[in-house]
DNA sequence: AATGAATGAGAGTTCATTCAT
DNA sequence: AATGAATGAACTCTCATTCAT
């Protein structure tokens, strides 16, 4: 059924690029006929589609749970960096296809547009507070937004293109976001100058 | 000739990806041949593979001359990332190819993996500099990398792939910087803490 | 299916030597699109290889009946080389796929080179009970071997070519086979000398 | 000039199939552009077709030249016999024009048509010499015509097509000659019976 | 006398998709 | 609900050949 055939999309999306994952490479990996495929999705676009969806809503309900709990506003802002990258490195298909896929060719239309305004809000919400707090001097909340999200998509784009090299390889989240919030999201860390 | 196919390869790499950007496509669109192109290059994989060189060349060239001639080291960074950011605004069809393609489709015998070292020297010998000189208070150089670079490169993804929205559209360089760089890069910024 | 296009692959593979027969060649002989054979061969290769095995083996069946039961094994050799030229001349096709292209394009793992072990053992073990029941004088058996082949694939393959002229067209088998063997196999011959 | 165009596709066609050996193998063999082997040839065919003549008289000169001065007609035979074998087995290319091809593909207007008539008149002649000297027995000419000549042809094409294995690649040409004529033209034989 | 440029046809092969069953 | 059969379009790439220069 369906969620099989999503399934069994969503791992081969994993392994192979998302061009290379053909219709009758799903098929047979669930021992099925390609034309059964047709039953339950109109094209190999909507399975694509649906599977963004699937993971975007996944990835906000998890910023949402990892962030919601945590009263400092830059501990929480820390702990959606965190989550993104965590996204990004463990899902890479997923981040590739949510986040890196130019918004021209996302149909922007249906549920992804709701997630995406969900979490767009929560991250800058949460973004608002740190600089209403004083955590970030005077930077106001738009450059803070761009700084951050920058910063952040920046380094997991660059690890899954391969051009961290090794080094980065084995550090661990908090690592990761360490080396490169040394200036904002480091733990302990409340205002420039 | 030669330079038409690079120039509609450009052009379509940019639009779609590698894969599926055919020899037909490249053809029509110069509205030659499929054939014709083979007098020119031997497969697809070398009209890549040249517009890689030829782009990253030109990136190298261009952030040499904007960084060879200031002194203090923080103005030759942010020079640097100015550079990068332009080059990836302005071509954004070569930063997609040099600095977005996944690394393991990429050739990196010949001539762009010299480039690729000595643009990386260039960048990682000026970061050096900033933290001997103590610009970046205690951040050790790696960090210092990874985050400037992250920073920059994450900024410049995200525009391209529609994902600032309007707001940046009219943003010089200097003001982009200066958003995401609030806390590094800002001219006068001096150390953290 | 597959039998009709094994049929036309082994008609135009006899007209034409293999590599300028075409998928595409056997999709219009058939009436079907070039990607229908996909579905049951997975390269053209396979075809080529599957027609051999198949040609092969009947061969090799028929030429165990027809010597099975003969005692005297010249009678017996006789026979067989009538099998020999009656296969090549009634199934020029199969005999041109496996007598005539060269063995560095067969491919010589799986069932093809079982039969052509016991093909060639049956001839040479009756080439050498002929030996030794001194039907052939002092000529040992390798040599014998090369002759008795030799002659008999020669003149089928003078035959098949065309080189034969007409004379050859209205004589049956036995007739044939007198003429090339008035040395060897002509009934009644014992040894030389 | 023709002479270099035509000795470099020899030497192609030596090395590789006569089908994979293309017009711009050709030319870059000698240094020269596909298509200035227009101005000396019409087509493809037309090469293959000078070729396939020039062979077929070097090798009846070569004939003539071996057997012409041999009063005995079986040593004379005998001379023949091994000519051929060296041809086929130095020149296969050559020998696969010209002894292997359907005739129905090779154009028998032209200058070929009357080396053939030669090379076979003088084999004939040569056989019914040896039949008139009692050499064969009560053999009839036409007979041994086809006996000899298949004899020696399906030798040549068995070990050009592979099929005679490793046993027979030291051998020279008289030892081969003897192994398969050990009935005919051995040395020596003089009549069966 | 020779070439650079160009092409149409065709090679093997894969794909998303359709449709009768 | 599922499939086997089939296809048209597309893929990269090679070929013999032509023609303006």
């Amino acid at each position: 059924m369906r969620r099989k055939i999503l399934d069994a999309a969503k791992l081969l999306f994993a392994k192979e690029n998302f061009e290379s994952v053909s219709i009758r490479h799903i098929a047979s990996a669930i021992e099925y006929s390609p034309a059964a495929i047709y039953r339950y999705f109109s094209s190999k676009k909507e399975i694509l589609s649906v599977l963004r969806d699937e993971g975007f809503k996944r990835f906000v309900v998890g910023q949402k749970q990892r962030m919601v709990d945590i009263p400092d506003p830059l501990e929480r802002l820390r702990a959606g960096a965190k989550g993104y990258l965590r996204f990004a490195l463990t899902e890479p298909e997923y981040f590739h296809l949510i986040f890196c896929s130019k918004c021209s060719e996302v149909d922007l239309e249906g549920p992804l547009a709701e997630s995406s305004m969900e979490s767009y809000d929560l991250f800058r919400q949460t973004v608002q507070e740190c600089v209403d707090t004083g955590h970030f001097g005077d930077v106001d909340a738009d450059s803070a937004v761009f700084s951050l999200w920058s910063g952040v998509h920046g380094l997991a784009h660059l690890i899954n293109t391969g051009r961290m090299g090794v080094i980065t390889q084995n550090m661990d989240f908090d690592t990761l976001l360490d080396s490169i919030s040394g200036f904002q999201l480091r733990p302990g860390y409340s205002s420039a100058k």
